[in-house]
DNA sequence: GCTCGCCTTGACAAGGTTGTCATGCCTTTA
DNA sequence: TAAAGGCATGACAACCTTGTCAAGGCGAGC
């Protein structure tokens, strides 16, 4: 089907003017009942399609919405496209993905994009949601833009996050609630929000159940397996270790398997350990890991709908936000202590 | 900078008509090279930038390539994605990105996306690039696509894709040259084309030095953590077990470990253990995974080369396509039989 | 019966670019 | 010297839709 159908098509099929049939397609309202069901027919005949350029060239929308990321975590990009696009799809939008080199000049990379496509929204996922050149820019350009869990500067713009603080305080008690007392905790990366918060919400659950926060049980890591391993083997090697180790994420987690794998400790019998973010390396382990999983796919899904309804600030107000559940996976390689 | 330049004020700086430029930021000949360096001044003095919704409208170009994907694996996805954004780029093309639902009407999902965006091209992943409805589709639209890796009838359309005979033939030669003889193999989903493949490459290269195929030593694998664990099982749970084992991919070689690890066999001494694609997984267990890596970000901006090089296929030719070299990745799970 | 105002519809311009075709100039060829 | 052809450029239409504004029809209120 190389031939084209446009509107003009459609409205002589349904015996109305062109502005009629647009008025159908984009439900405004003030059409009789009758002529938009008769351009329906006709719409649904011809299987016509408005051009989306051409709607973009005429009207205010380009039907676009931009995913920026420069993301290590693939399967956390996927799953926001896979989130946002569900969203999108509903509204007639499409995703144009724009990965970014955090390295060079962002914002050099992101002016043209902007200027050329004119989206009308951008997601931005971590770390590119804490670029303050990159929010610079969209504010200047004008385009409506959401960061998924920014770090810093909430206030700034719309944003949608989860509540690491609760979700790192509810794994901490799992792990209480199994019996361990000696809970050894692997921090995350430092310039990272989200490690300040999940270590607070494990200290917190420790206090709360009357149990000491031992400064030999914490370790400083940075989010990778290496920085895992090597903590876990600080944590491990020595009289008085714990019996379970929270590490801020899986990746690191994983690192702690595999000490304990090395040094021969049972997991979970001897060592109980849990993670955090869900990443598919959690089921790939024997056994499989405890984690908790950030509703990834429902945050982008949420964020491309505060672009599409428009949410606004209002005067002095907070900018729109969304506050997402977790959810707690506890899989085998958390158990009673032994 | 909520006002948009247009060409017309780009053409009146530089004193020529708006089609002069328009030669200019299409690089067509016949323009000055004086006039031409007038109008590139006054492109950079007025940050100007062509507004893609005109340009599409106007002419026979979208500047959009699609990648369709339902693929299971992020890190391919992603993978894809750079590598077609790299590309795309240097011609100022964007990327769209559609994740199908292949339990669904696929070709349903495609039509609409078609006939709205224009697209000047689409890069087909496994396994929608062997959903033939997708593919009747696309031709009746009249849009270009690129296969990645196409398992069937390869001849229908211009592909990419990486030689997986000689990849699995490279990584048995190089477990026979650390002086395994049994040498285990997992073979992936039958309905993949990949699985045969790599088979292939495992049988010819057993036989090429003189080794035999053992029946016992060849387990049917899925493709999954599971199946390779299962297979591993079976495998393993003998007197004269093999000394090493080749899984067809990844997941699989990482249940192979698990199952080691269970049965306390040393990898690499007592075990040498080989997986195929190099996901992210292979850097996360411990030790760490020797394994194939398919060059996939080289493929996709290959695949998106053919698309924007316009590569059309000759009369009676077969269409174009690219062969892309792989890569061994030699690390710590094979080693010298112990 | 008349005016007012709302609902419904249509004519036409606008949006920014590329494609087509015409024009004028300059160089080459007979 | 004249004709032919190529190069550089511009005027204007075309692409397809939405936005603006005007107009006609019809019911309600006086």
């Amino acid at each position: 089907m190389i031939s084209k159908v446009t509107i003009h098509e459609v409205a002589r099929l349904s015996g109305v003017s062109i502005k009629t049939v647009s008025r159908v397609l984009n439900r405004e309202p003030n059409v009789k009942n009758d002529t938009r069901a008769r351009v329906q027919e006709a719409v649904a005949a011809l299987n016509y399609r408005p051009n989306i350029s051409a709607r973009s060239l005429a009207g205010s929308k380009a039907y676009l919405i931009g995913v920026f990321f420069d993301n290590p975590s693939p399967a956390y990009v996927t799953d926001v496209q896979l989130g946002a696009i569900a969203r999108c799809r509903e509204e007639g939008y499409h995703l144009i993905v724009e990965p970014l080199d955090s390295t060079g000049d962002v914002a050099a990379q992101v002016e043209p994009m902007l200027q050329t496509l004119r989206m009308d929204g951008v997601i931005l996922t971590p770390p590119v949601c804490d670029n303050v050149a990159v929010l610079d820019v969209l504010e200047a350009e004008g385009v409506p833009y959401v960061r998924l869990s920014p770090d810093q500067d909430q206030d700034r713009s719309a944003h949608v996050r989860m509540d690491d603080v609760r979700a790192a305080y509810e794994m901490t008690a799992h792990l209480i609630g199994l019996g361990h007392t000696d809970i050894g905790f692997i921090k995350g990366h430092p310039e990272h929000g989200a490690s300040h918060l999940r270590y607070e919400g494990y200290a917190a659950a420790m206090k709360e159940h009357g149990l000491a926060v031992r400064e030999e049980h914490v370790e400083q890591g940075w989010f990778s397996f290496r920085s895992g391993f090597e903590a876990a083997e600080r944590l491990l090697d020595r009289a008085n270790r714990p019996t379970a180790i929270f590490a801020s994420n899986d990746d690191m987690a994983l690192g702690v398997m595999a000490v304990a794998n090395r040094l021969r400790l049972e997991v979970p019998q001897t060592l109980s350990v849990a993670g955090f973010d869900d990443t598919p390396g959690a089921k790939v382990v024997w056994p499989q890991l405890t984690t908790v999983r950030q509703p990834i796919q429902a945050m982008a899904a949420a964020a491309a709908d505060l672009l599409l309804t428009g949410a606004t600030r209002a005067e002095g107000e907070p900018p729109p936000s969304r506050l997402l559940d977790f959810e707690l996976v506890v899989r085998e390689s958390t158990g009673p202590v032994g």
